[in-house]
DNA sequence: ATCAATTTTTAGACTAACCTAAATTTATTT
DNA sequence: AAATAAATTTAGGTTAGTCTAAAAATTGAT
């Protein structure tokens, strides 16, 4: 069965949404407000998936992934994600610059590629935004999940991912000097604002808002 | 202006057939051919890309390319190539199975990408198949085009490219154990048939056929 | 439980890229 | 120079993927 890259985006949507959201099912205006259609498109589009058993849907009810649908959204999540970590590897791009390129590259079908590419990059767990890469089987590295703003006791941590893909988001980081590996050490946590004096590998500290704090994923150092 | 996957296939297919044929147009049926498409199709497409003033046409004329048409060609084949070149000498495919999915890679849309990938890759001057990979500019160095069936004289040559890029060809080189840059010595020329018979890289000597000496570019031992 | 607001679906239209069948133009024979 | 053959275009359709406007269903507030 042929999958057009609008229909892979599709299930990468739904994916996604599903993962984020605390609630089982996807919304139609979920899916429109992510994906920038109108909500009369994205219900054209999910009866075109129903029929193809990618995913389970029912009039006027949340959607959600068949085991086929979810097999392939996490195919898709594999590629970009890959893709990804060689655009930083091995063609030096930065962080932020990874993503749209990576969008247009997830959808090349061929699966000797994809487990090339893998091979090549010596099969990485994490992409440059510290997300897990599901390996070929679909099964998925456990995600970082621990937020810094979870945290208050002083003490040493390693930055290992980011909550927040937005560029502009990206590009503070990088600007505050801080990127994917960093010592970070707890200084000072500010209960009235939620905001913490860091020092990042050890350089002069520096106060980063609660806003920053909640998109940072950290590790214990050990 | 926005250009799809399809119209840069109509492109790319009129560049070859431009380059290839002797005359200075490119006709409805051969890109038909070319294409797979209906003849009809072809004519609805060339219309649109008379529109956006990428080809010149005339109805029941033959078509070409405008100076931003091949512009656009061009660096669809550089693409084309300098992925070749990755999936080979990085991801250690045969050079019979990258065409297809370069096939897919060279419509990703990203300047900076493919000039990263080309320092990347040491700026090669020729793909797997001896093509020669136009640079940033749109400039190509000079094609390899002495075919072996045009020599008759014994001597010693390097295989430096293929004319047809056929699998089954490119297989059947492998087979006989033709690679591209290997040493051939010819011992042999029949006039008869237009059959060699070749040494490579010192190896026993084999015979080629006329059809198969056609379709190798060699260049004179330096 | 009813009514209003919100969400979702339907209906009808549009474009890109294809198709078949028919008409037209150009090329080739006689 | 006609007549025939071949190439090309036109006309009219189809599908994927989008849209707007209107109808229908669901949700949520009184
Ligand atoms: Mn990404
Ligand atoms: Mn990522
Ligand atoms: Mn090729
Ligand atoms: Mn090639």
């Amino acid at each position: 069965m042929e999958i057009s890259s609008t229909e892979e985006n599709y299930l990468k949507a739904i994916y996604a949404l599903q993962s984020s959201g605390d609630k089982p099912g996807v919304s139609t205006s979920s899916l429109s407000e992510h994906l920038n259609n109108k909500a009369a498109s994205v219900t054209d589009m999910l009866k075109r998936l129903s029929d193809k058993k990618l995913i389970h849907y029912k009039k006027y009810k949340a959607v959600s992934l068949t085991k086929q649908g979810e097999k392939l959204a996490i195919a898709i999540v594999r590629k970009h994600r890959l893709w990804e970590v060689f655009l930083m590897e091995k063609l030096n791009f930065k962080w932020d610059e990874v993503h749209e390129i990576a969008e247009q590259l997830e959808h090349i079908k061929s699966d000797e590629l994809i487990e090339r590419l893998d091979g090549f990059l010596g099969q990485p767990k994490y992409d440059p935004h510290g997300d897990p890469i599901p390996n070929a089987k679909g099964v998925l590295p456990k995600p970082k999940t621990s937020a810094l703003s979870k945290i208050q006791n002083k003490g040493l941590y390693i930055f290992v991912g980011v909550n927040e893909h937005h560029v502009d988001f990206l590009r503070h980081l990088t600007s505050i000097g801080l990127k994917i590996g960093d010592q970070i050490k707890i200084e000072e946590h500010n209960s009235y604002d939620g905001s913490y004096l860091i020092r990042i590998n050890k350089k002069p500290g520096q106060y980063i808002s609660h806003k920053v704090a909640s998109n940072l994923l950290i590790e214990i150092k050990s």
